[in-house]
RNA sequence: GCGGAUAUGGCGGAACUGGCAGACGCACUGGACUCAAAAUCCAGCGGUAGCGAUACCGUGUGGGUUCGAUUCCCACUAUCCGCACCA
């Protein structure tokens, strides 16, 4: 054994090893864990240290769980479509395929780099048309249930990627990938009916071990509420206004009503002297950008001319237009009760509209009010519900308006469908025909996948078409169905396709009659841990759900949730921001690999700060761990031909360790296992000094629970201490729970609350004995004192209380 | 605007259910080894006063509960995050 830590040398020969002899083995006498990392896009400018540490996290509890008797899937694959490789391969006239693959080897190089426990054999790409047949599968099967549609609506529109948006993707107007401002199309394109599963998608959250914020931001994303819908009669004619409300109590109160710019009945209603300025209103409205809409504050709006009736007052509400009313959220029409809401507040002040107030708040005289009251308070001005509260109105009102036939309870949710399709290369093809006979026809499943064709230019168009769309010889086909000529449908599916269901492919990476096996699936699914970013929480978390109850729902699955646990780490910054190569902040992890081995940079990942915190990368940190583990190494050199018996001490650090460490590391506090790991450690050198030798069962237990994180050298210190079977072929440590404690302790004793001594005590000594020594130790102290209370809490902490 | 989280030395951060605040590490200071340096080892390292034992102050701010509060309660401030005309 060398003196020093050769960990170039040791990292070398283990990895070598494991190549030949991998520690991570099947055998379904086990039980399974399935450890997931989020799968990452192939980027060109390659992986840096905090894309290692959702990595290194994921690689150490499978590691553990090796340790501890499980069989691991532990996979690795990429979500390769998608617009950084079609843009790159429009700069560099290169087919995105080929850069993709590029990218993948750079990639995968690195992530060999961690060391982690990869089963590379089961390895997905989504660009692959074997793994993409089974994408199209899925939609083709959405579409026999009628869950994927065409339908021409104004969408999200991004004029810089040229394709459309879905709402997840266009959050704040602005679009998700490139930040430019988006603007509003009237396309036809593919939706999913998300909004069928609306229900299940919260309510099945609860059941979920993931992290609180994102259960929330999923909640709130699905939004649902729930209210009224009311029939607003449209004065001198049999039409109907409905519009939906969460406020049914406060229906009294509603003077006026406001459509979106959008609604259908707009131009129904306008008066003709009224209808220029309506629809130059609607035009103008159009044409403003997502983000003026929604952020501008100042309301503007224009009268119809047309009046409603109230439907409980019998009173005349005018109608207005106002861009401040979402066309797709409801109906498209509000009532507006501007006495109880901010919003209809502003609008009725600036166009002079009538206030009436309902709801009194409690022990307040009324007078004009200032702004809208959107507290709770008593009912007035409304007879029906007079003398409740508004909290009691609320629930009586919706049933209230059933029994009179005015309008019915509903629940909406904010929660749109999905659009599915985009108008660029570098995705997957979506298997319809369009015949002009049969309308779009599904490509048969026998006849899948619809591959990727060649193409002379990937440039997106500004028509909203896609450039497939150029391939004569590609679009042009026959009807599945009548044989008639018919065109393919030339839109690809977003980014997002692949990642909403790869994770199901690596129970069964190679089946080419179904997307995987029922018995891989039973076998390894659902995922026991997913590790990522939390960029994620309502987008690919959201679409993953979604397919899987689907898939669940045609018997493909038989869970309806695919991620068990999910643990989204925090990044890691440099100079106080994300690392990005414009900003030239960017660590390579290959330096510090080369410089400190991939041990000591595995350890550091973890050190760094709590996992679920951004942290700041520091450069000198690592230092810190390199020099432990150079302890490590010294500690075995020097001592493991000075075993001695287990003494008193040794036993009692061995075994805190091993459950400090496991319970640690069990709770995911990766920063506090390596500085428990350090704190023992440390111990355990100052013993083997003063006792000039130490036990094999105290250097064992480092070793082993060392193995997750620094496999090399654990491997490399179990051989040296004369083993010759892996280390990850042994148990996990256990600890002897009646060895946590020595029979003596120090404990505080406290006057008045301040800590004046310490007192040594044996574990079982009885009150009177611990407070007689601790008066004792505050002798001086006391004198002249009258002591008025004794505290002792057995075995923490003496307090005398004395004046 | 609404909702959520966080606030501890020069820095990253520990502290289990209210019980020695600052574990562990970085940086720094002094010492040993060395011709010298690096590496390593030893010691110190919240603030103020003191040669010193020691004393007082100290977990964003102000109050409260308690023998005892970083931890619980109330109010406030700052920072970060999410949502944002969803009726």
């Amino acid at each position: 054994m060398n003196s020093r830590y050769d960990y170039a040398a040791i990292e070398k020969k283990w990895r070598a090893e494991w190549e030949k002899n991998p520690i991570n083995k099947e055998d379904d006498k086990k039980p399974k864990y399935y450890c997931l990392d989020m799968f990452p896009y192939p980027s060109g400018s390659g992986l840096h240290v905090g894309h290692w540490r959702g990595y290194v996290l994921s690689d150490v509890l499978s590691r553990y769980k090796v340790l501890q008797g499980y069989q691991i899937l532990h996979p690795m694959g990429w979500d390769a479509f998608g617009l950084p490789a079609e843009n790159d391969a429009i700069k560099k006239n290169i087919h995105p395929a080929i850069g993709t693959a590029n990218n993948i080897a750079n990639v995968k190089r690195q992530l060999h780099e961690i060391s982690a426990i990869y089963d590379w054999d089961r390895e997905v790409n989504t660009t692959d048309p074997k793994f993409y047949k089974w994408t199209q599968w899925i939609f083709a099967q959405m579409f026999k249930k009628g869950l994927a549609y065409e339908k021409e609506m104004p969408l999200n529109w991004c004029p810089s990627c040229k394709c459309v948006l879905a709402n997840e993707e266009a959050k704040n107007g602005v679009c998700e990938r490139c930040g430019s401002v988006v603007t509003k199309r009237n396309l036809r394109q593919w939706m999913l009916k998300i909004t069928k599963y609306a229900d299940r998608l919260l309510t099945d959250l609860e059941g979920l071990d993931w992290p609180e914020k994102v259960k929330k931001m999923q909640t709130d994303w699905i939004g649902k509420s729930y209210g009224a819908e009311v029939d607003f009669p449209v004065k001198g004619t049999d039409l109907s206004l409905k519009v939906y409300t969460t406020r049914p109590d406060t229906l009294y109160g509603a003077t006026f009503m406001v459509l979106a710019p959008e609604h259908e009945m707009v131009n129904e209603i306008a008066t003709p002297e009224n209808k220029k300025a309506v629809e130059d209103y609607c035009f103008a409205a159009s044409t403003k950008s997502s983000v003026d809409r929604m952020t501008d504050k100042e309301k503007t709006g224009v009268f119809t001319g047309a009046y409603c009736i109230n439907p409980l007052t019998g009173k005349e509400t005018p109608v207005w237009v106002s861009d401040y009313v979402l066309s797709d959220y409801g109906t498209g029409a509000i009532m507006c009760v501007p006495a109880h809401d901010d919003r209809d507040f502003d609008f009725a002040k600036k166009f002079n509209l009538p206030i009436i107030p309902v709801i009194s708040p409690e022990g307040e005289e009324e007078g004009e009010l200032e702004k809208a009251y959107t507290g709770n308070g008593k009912m007035i001005n409304s007879p029906a519900f007079n003398g409740m509260t508004s909290a009691e109105a609320i629930k009586f009102a919706p049933g209230y308006l059933e029994e009179h036939g005015l309008g019915k309870k509903t629940v909406n949710f904010k929660l749109r469908d999905w659009v599915f399709s985009r108008q660029r290369y570098w995705g997957e093809p979506i298997p319809i025909v369009h015949c002009p006979h049969c309308g779009a026809v599904l490509v048969p499943d026998e006849e899948l996948p619809v591959l990727l064709p060649e193409v002379e230019s990937y440039k997106p168009t500004d028509t909203g078409e896609s450039p497939l769309s150029l391939i004569d010889e590609w679009v042009n086909t026959k009807c599945p169905k009548c044989g008639a000529d018919a065109k393919r449908e030339t839109n690809t599916m977003p980014q997002w396709a692949g990642s909403s269901w790869y994770f199901l492919r690596y129970a069964d990476v190679n089946n080419d009659k179904e997307l995987a096996s029922k018995e891989a699936l039973k076998k390894w699914l659902p995922v026991d841990m997913y590790v990522g970013g939390i960029e994620h929480a309502v987008l690919h978390l959201l679409y993953a759900r979604f397919f899987t109850k689907f898939l669940y729902d045609i018997g493909v699955v038989d869970f309806e949730e695919p991620f068990l646990k999910l643990f989204n780490q925090g990044m890691i910054n440099k100079d106080g921001a994300k690392m990005s190569k414009s900003k030239g902040n960017v660590v390579s992890p290959d330096d510090l690999v080369r410089d400190y081995g991939c041990d000591s940079l595995r350890m550091y990942e973890l050190f760094v700060g709590p996992p679920e915190i951004d942290s700041e990368w520091d450069d000198s940190g690592i230092d810190g761990v390199f020099r432990y583990l150079n302890r490590v190494w010294k500690l075995i050199y020097n001592y493991k031909d000075k075993i001695i018996a287990d003494t008193k001490e040794t036993e009692f650090i061995r075994n805190k360790m091993s459950c400090e460490i496991t319970t640690r590391l069990e709770a995911l506090t990766m920063n506090t296992v390596v500085s428990g790991f350090m704190e023992y450690t440390n111990k355990l050198i100052d013993e083997a000094k003063k006792n000039d030798g130490i036990s094999r069962e105290a250097l064992e237990t480092l070793v082993i629970l060392l193995a997750p994180f620094t496999p090399h050298l654990s491997e490399e210190l179990w051989k040296e201490l004369g083993h010759e079977n892996s280390v990850f072929a042994e148990k996990w440590v256990e600890w002897d729970d009646s060895k946590l404690v020595l029979n003596t302790k120090e404990i505080p004793v406290q006057l008045n609350g301040k800590m004046r001594a310490n007192i040594t005590i044996s574990t079982d000594e009885n009150k009177e004995s611990v407070l007689e020594k601790a008066k004792d130790a505050l002798e001086s102290r006391l004198e002249g004192l009258n002591i008025i209370k004794e505290i002792y809490v057995p075995g923490k902490i003496v307090n005398i209380v004395a004046k």
